[in-house]
RNA sequence: GCGAGAGUAGCUCAGUUGAUAGAGCUCCACCUUGCCAAGGUGGAGGUCGCGGGUUUGAGUCCCGUCUCUCGCUCCA
């Protein structure tokens, strides 16, 4: 029995063997948590974004799609509160191993001093009684003068090192204040190092006349920045949303985990704009249909669940993931958020643009409220390949590795096998590829006897591969063959289309 | 950043006390076979992560360094 660690690496070594995922930049010793999606990882990654987008924008008539660019004005990051609220500089104590953010450490520090304070004005309370005035003796007092002043000090050091990015200058004050570590004691502090979340590039060519951009951490906000766009150039009614898949980068401290944690990743979100009031109706209606979405793809039950938020993010009204079974347990696949009116909000308050809708019904404009579904694509990759890959023994004691992939996202649909290679077999199995291609991703190959052919199919997922045989020759009939039960059929060429189609087709998925 | 582990053929790995770098699978060619990982013959493929040191001699011992993986700190 494969340890859970084990089977992670038989998929990452599987991945990497079949061509669904290299290393990034492996010929240079690779890049640290950075891959590559190679032939069949591109199929596959294709076909779920192509899921996804046929459920969420071609099902709904009130959905539509865009693809914002992934440079946005610098301010929209200042709106959203990425810039804020994600801009931590960190320290490490030497000794206890910790991790504290630096200004954190700081004004703690300032504020064990003003308790100190406090304790005196306590003591003087006792000493004066009832004609003891605090302001009074705040502002008299010496020693609290003098602390005041101390404090004061501190903070405007700490507001100059942040704000103008001297990190030198906030360890030499942690270092000036003989601030120690709460765990360790001890004042063996590492230099201090700013962790980003936002990953900066320089727009313009020539340094000094360029500025500072963000690579988008979300793609989120160029739905927001768009809602007028798309509103009024689609004549949108509310309620009605907005999708969108494509990459973002968050510069995570510990990107781990094969693709389930990536710097660069790739999300698919659609924004949902509601009437106020009714963002509660429509947050269970979206968490119902996402779970539908998943669990469509007949995996297990049990591979999925709920968890809700109790601490909500800065925007969040309320907040759920739909977990999934990964190899390294239950982890967050996709989120699905109520987002209230903050995003709109806040590009209206930074923009000086209103962003509202003019609601016929009530006679009314207003912000409208966002709910959010949110989905990894790179985990929903993992989570498929995860879930689909077997490692079987058979009924004769042999082993074989399968892919049971849903159909309708196996990279390839059906592989075409001449049984030998000769005597017009080849040329059958190639004019039966002809005749499929245009709808169907096939495969040929005539390499290697036909039982080692299946297995190789079944490594990569292949929904269905057909044999073609002296006897196809004679009756244009061919053996067809199913990837997960093994079973074989006689069956007339041309059937094969309405046959595989059936079974492949993504209606399947859609349907639900 | 800290701690632990790893790095030898495309993949999985072996390599003893320091003495000509190996196996299986894969790949290529040919022969045989023909519906569930067949057999045979031949062939390709390695600066043993990199740099020093010890030694007559280093994949192996010593020092340094790089990279990856896992754990911890962060997380919408």
């Amino acid at each position: 029995m494969a340890t859970q660690e084990d089977r992670l690496k038989d998929i990452i070594g599987h991945a990497k063997e079949y061509g669904f995922v290299f290393p990034s930049s492996e010929i240079y010793d690779g890049l640290s948590a950075t891959y590559d999606y190679g032939q069949l990882g591109a199929e596959l990654k294709n076909n779920i974004k192509n899921y996804w987008w046929k459920a969420m924008v071609q099902m709904h008539e009130n959905i539509v799609g865009l693809d914002a660019a992934i440079f946005m004005a610098p301010q929209v990051w200042k709106a959203s509160g990425h810039v804020d609220a994600f801009n931590d500089p960190l320290i490490d104590n030497k000794d206890s191993k910790k991790r504290y953010r630096a200004d954190v450490l700081i004004e703690e520090h300032i504020e064990k001093i003003r308790q100190k304070n406090n304790k005196e004005v306590e003591k003087g309370q006792k000493r004066f009684g009832d004609a003891f005035n605090e302001h009074e003796f705040r502002t008299t007092n010496p020693t609290i003068l003098r602390r005041e002043e101390e404090i004061t000090g501190i903070e405007n050091r700490m507001r100059d090192a942040l704000t103008n990015d001297k990190l030198d200058d906030l360890k030499l004050l942690i270092e000036e204040l003989e601030i120690v570590c709460p765990l360790s004691g001890s004042k063996n502090w590492t230099d201090v190092k700013q962790f980003n979340l936002m990953f900066s590039t320089e727009l313009g060519s020539v340094s000094g006349e360029s500025s500072k951009i963000y690579l988008r951490p979300e793609t989120a906000q160029g739905i927001f920045v768009n809602f007028l766009n798309v509103q009024k150039s689609g004549r949108m009614k509310i309620p009605f949303g907005i999708a969108q898949i494509g990459k973002a980068f968050r510069n995570e401290i510990v990107a781990r985990q094969f693709i389930f944690r990536m710097r660069e990743f790739e999300q698919m979100e659609m924004q949902f704009f509601v009437r106020p009031g009714e963002e509660g109706k429509w947050y269970e209606y979206w968490k119902d249909y996402r779970i539908k979405w998943h669990k469509a793809l007949g995996f297990s039950e049990n591979a999925y669940r709920f968890h809700d938020h109790i601490k909500l993010a800065h925007y969040a009204k309320a907040a759920a993931d739909i977990e999934f079974d990964f190899p390294m347990g239950f982890k967050e696949l996709e989120g699905i958020h109520s987002r209230g009116d903050f995003d709109l909000k806040q590009h209206e308050e930074f923009s000086g643009k209103k962003l509202r809708y003019f609601d016929p019904e009530l006679n009314e404009s207003y912000i409208p409220y966002v709910v959010e579904t949110s989905v990894g694509l790179d985990r929903m990759f993992l989570a498929v390949l995860s879930q689909s890959y077997k490692d079987e023994t058979l009924e004769d004691g042999t082993t074989r590795v399968v892919l049971s992939i849903p159909p309708a996202l196996a990279p390839y649909k059906v592989a075409v096998l001449p049984l030998m290679k000769k005597d017009g077999m080849p040329e059958l199995a190639r004019e039966i590829i002809d005749g499929l291609k245009f709808d169907f991703n096939c495969q040929y190959d005539d390499k290697d006897n036909i039982g080692r052919r299946y297995r190789r199919q079944d490594a990569i997922g292949t929904p269905f591969a057909i044999t073609v045989d002296q006897e196809s020759l004679i009756d244009k009939t061919v053996t067809l063959r199913e990837r997960d039960s093994m079973k074989q059929e006689r069956v007339p060429i041309q059937d094969l289309y309405r046959i595989i189609d059936e079974k492949v087709n993504m209606r399947n998925l859609l349907v639900g």
